[in-house]
DNA sequence: TAGCGAGTGGCACAGTGTGTCAATAGCGAC
DNA sequence: GTCGCTATTGACACACTGTGCCACTCGCTA
C-alpha cells in the first residue's frame, strides 16, 4: 500500500499505466514473433492481438523494431548509471566489466525461462532487428565514452577530442558482451553469461 | 587493350555494365543526400536524377540504404581476403591490424577529397543508415571469426564452439576501426586513419 | 525473318509510419 | 451526480518503401 503509494508519487499514474500497456504490447508481440516469425507479423496483427488500433499502437512504440527493442534502452541506462558509480581510481576495463553486472545477472536469471532466449535469437537472426539492436548498443557506446572522458578529466589525465582511445575501449568491452551473447546462443544457453563475458573480456585486454 | 580484354574475360560484359550503372546511381544519390539530406531524398528522386524508373533502380539496389552502403560489402570482402592471407604464425591482433591496411589506405587517399567525408558523416548521423552500417560490419565480424577459428585449427589450438574469445577479439578490432572513424570525423579529418587505428588498437590489446 | 533472353517500365499491392480531426473516457471542481 | 477540461483513442488520408507481375523493347542468333 505505502509502497504502491510512493511508487505512484515517484512516477505518476500516467507513466505507470503507459508502462503497463507497453509491457502488454511487447509480450503479445513476442508471442506472435516466436510462433509466426518476425517478418510475417505486422503491426496490424499486434494491434489486433492487444485490442487496439494500429494508430494507437504507434503512440506507444515508434517503430515495429521498437516493440521488441525499447526495453533495451532501460538496460543501457542501467549500465551507464552503474558505470558512473564506479570509483574513479578503478582501472577502466574493470569498471566496464562491473558496469555489466546488473544486466548479466538479469540475463542469467531470466535466460533459462520464458521467451528471453528465443527472442534474443530472433533479434540476432533477423537483419532489420539486428541492425537496430546494434544501433542501440552504439548509443550506449557513445554515452559510455563520455563517462570515461569525465573520469579521465577528474583524474587529471584527459584525452584529446580526436583521440580514439576511450571509444575504442568501450567498443571493445561491448563487443565482448555481444560475443558472449553469440557464444551463449551457440551453446544453447547452457553456460552463464557471467563466465562467458569474463572469458571474452579476459581474452581481449586492454593493456593497462 | 589486352588489359581490357582480360578484364572483360574475367568479369563479363554484363557484370561490368551493371557495376557502372550502380556507380552512377550511387554518385547521383550521394549528391542528393549531401545537398538535400538523406531522409528528404526518396528513391523516386534518385531514379529521376539518373533517368530511370523506380522499379528499375530497385533491380540494382535492394534498399535505399544499400544505394550508399553496398560498396562496403566489397571493402569487407577485401578485409576478409587480406586476413586470410596473413601468415598463420602471426599474432592475431597483428594479423587483424594488417588486414585493415587496404581499407585504411583507401580511406586516407580518398578521404580529403570528394564526397567521402560528408557521406561518412551522414552515415554515422542518420539512425537508419547507421544501423545498416553496423550490421554490415557485424557480417564481417562473423566471417572474420570463422577465419580466426580456421587459423587456430591449423595451429592445433582450436577454440570450443561456445568460446566467445575469437569473436570478442574480432569485435574489439572492428570497434577500434569504428572508434578511429569517429575520432577522424570529430577532428575534421585532419589526422590519417592509419595513425588513429594504430592508436586505438594499441590502447585496447589484447593480452598476448 | 523469327525467335530468344536480358533489361526495362508501368501497374497494383501490402506494409510502415505520420498528420489530422472528431469522438470519447477519465478526473477534478462544483 | 453533473459539468467541463484534458489526455487518449480510433478513423481516415497520405507519402513512401519494397515486391510481384506482365507487356514491351532492344540486341543477338539460328
Amino acid at each position: 500500500m505505502d509502497q504502491a503509494h510512493t511508487d505512484q508519487a515517484r512516477t505518476g499514474l500516467r507513466e505507470r499505466t503507459r508502462r503497463a500497456i507497453q509491457k502488454e504490447i511487447t509480450e503479445a508481440a513476442e508471442r506472435l514473433f516466436v510462433e509466426r516469425g518476425y517478418e510475417a507479423t505486422t503491426i496490424g496483427h499486434i494491434a489486433e492481438a492487444v485490442g487496439m488500433s494500429r494508430r494507437t499502437l504507434y503512440r506507444y512504440f515508434s517503430t515495429r523494431e521498437d516493440v521488441v527493442l525499447a526495453k533495451l534502452d532501460v538496460v543501457g541506462d542501467e549500465v551507464l548509471a552503474a558505470l558512473r558509480e564506479r570509483p574513479v581510481g578503478e582501472p577502466v576495463w574493470t569498471a566496464l566489466r562491473h558496469s555489466f553486472d546488473g544486466m548479466i545477472a538479469h540475463l542469467d536469471h531470466a535466460g533459462s525461462t520464458g521467451l528471453a532466449a528465443p527472442m534474443q535469437r530472433i533479434i540476432l537472426e533477423t537483419p532489420g532487428l539486428r541492425a537496430r539492436y546494434l544501433e542501440k548498443i552504439e548509443r550506449v557506446e557513445s554515452a559510455a565514452e563520455l563517462v570515461l572522458r569525465e573520469r579521465a578529466d577528474a583524474a587529471g589525465k584527459p584525452w584529446g577530442v580526436d583521440d580514439p582511445t576511450p571509444r575504442a575501449v568501450v567498443a571493445a568491452a561491448l563487443g565482448c558482451v555481444l560475443a558472449a551473447e553469440h557464444a551463449w546462443l551457440a551453446g544453447g544457453a547452457t553456460q552463464t553469461m557471467a563466465v562467458l563475458v569474463d572469458r571474452a573480456m579476459a581474452a581481449v585486454g586492454p593493456r593497462d
